[in-house]
DNA sequence: AGAAACTCCACAAAGATGTG
DNA sequence: CACATCTTTGTGGAGTTTCT
């Protein structure tokens, strides 16, 4: 399998277009001896407060023990189960997406079973906000959404360190994908090329000769599988380099200009206004 | 105003799946 | 097994929108 790290850049170049919505959350006790076999329809992570959990899923079987969380891919078929203690977690369903595609995990390895040391302070922040949800204390769900945010940036960023290519068990290379469900993996050639020319102009023509697409049909492969166009993230990505640069106060107008590919300083400026509402000029 | 980027649509090849 | 049907992957034309 191909390294994600590449397709990882995403969450920040279109962090903005991040959109979170959780369906469902709330704590379930199961008594000794339960058992289950299903598939949600959207996201779904527990988090495991105490007994085991077994779980097969994708040929792979693993347990889960206090402290660790699992993360449920949409429509993958699953199996727990608990032996003699039963089991309690925290379960939330949700979806995680950006720009028009509302499922962008599909295309990283990452279900299955997160060992809890990964992730142990962002989960303990989680449950804490799980508790004044609970409760319906004032702006709980937005304290919820924020906690979610960051347990699953956590798991990203640990997947992304690790250069993993998922946790144990990992169903996603065994799930039969099917519908409409795109293959980061054929971007990873476009990412790097983007990120290492950005100082000249770039054309959508070049990216889908890089990878043998027609212009027309990358374009589409792209949105369908980033959530936006190609020359839309090209844009962003241009835009928060611009940023950083202005806060680095070390360049003019004009130099950002040259080093973000723009033929000269008056079309980067309007491109910044028109991003960030404000000239570059009057921007830090 | 002209070029580039993008959308929509029709269509085709190839592979997967269903059925008698 | 053979044929039909569906799905996926991809192309290209035509037209619209956005950018410079």
């Amino acid at each position: 399998m191909a390294n994600q790290t590449d397709s990882f850049h995403l969450f920040n170049e279109l962090s903005e277009h991040v959109t979170l919505r959780i369906a469902s959350c709330s704590a379930l006790y199961h008594p000794p001896h339960w058992s289950e076999s299903k598939q949600h329809p959207d996201y779904d992570l527990w988090i495991v407060l105490a007994g085991t959990v077994n779980l097969r899923m994708g040929g792979v079987s693993g347990s889960a023990k206090p402290g660790d969380l699992i993360l449920f891919y949409p429509n993958v078929p699953y199996s727990a189960s608990t032996g003699e203690d039963g089991c309690r977690f925290l379960y939330v369903h949700f979806d995680f997406g950006i720009g028009d595609r509302s499922r962008i995990l599909d295309d990283f390895s990452l279900s299955g079973i997160v060992p809890g040391a990964f992730v142990s302070e962002e989960a303990a922040l989680f449950r804490r906000a799980f508790e004044r949800y609970r409760n319906r204390s004032a702006v709980s769900s937005v304290r919820l959404k924020g906690c979610l945010t960051l347990l699953l940036s956590r798991i990203i960023e640990h997947a992304a360190e690790s250069g993993a290519s998922g946790f144990d068990p990992s169903p996603s290379t065994a799930l039969p994908k099917k519908g409409t469900v795109r293959h980061m993996d054929a971007l990873q050639p476009v990412f790097g090329y983007l990120h290492e020319h950005l100082q000249r102009p770039i054309a959508i023509r070049e990216l889908a000769e890089l990878i043998g697409m027609s212009e027309k049909y990358f374009i589409t492969y792209f949105k369908n599988t980033v959530g936006v166009t190609p020359g839309y993230y090209l844009y962003q990505v241009r835009m928060n380099r611009a940023r950083d640069y202005l806060y680095l106060e070390q360049y003019s107008i004009k130099q950002i200009a040259e080093l973000l590919g723009y033929p000269d300083p008056y079309t980067f400026s309007k491109a910044f206004k028109k991003y960030y509402n404000r000239p570059p000029s009057r921007f830090v």
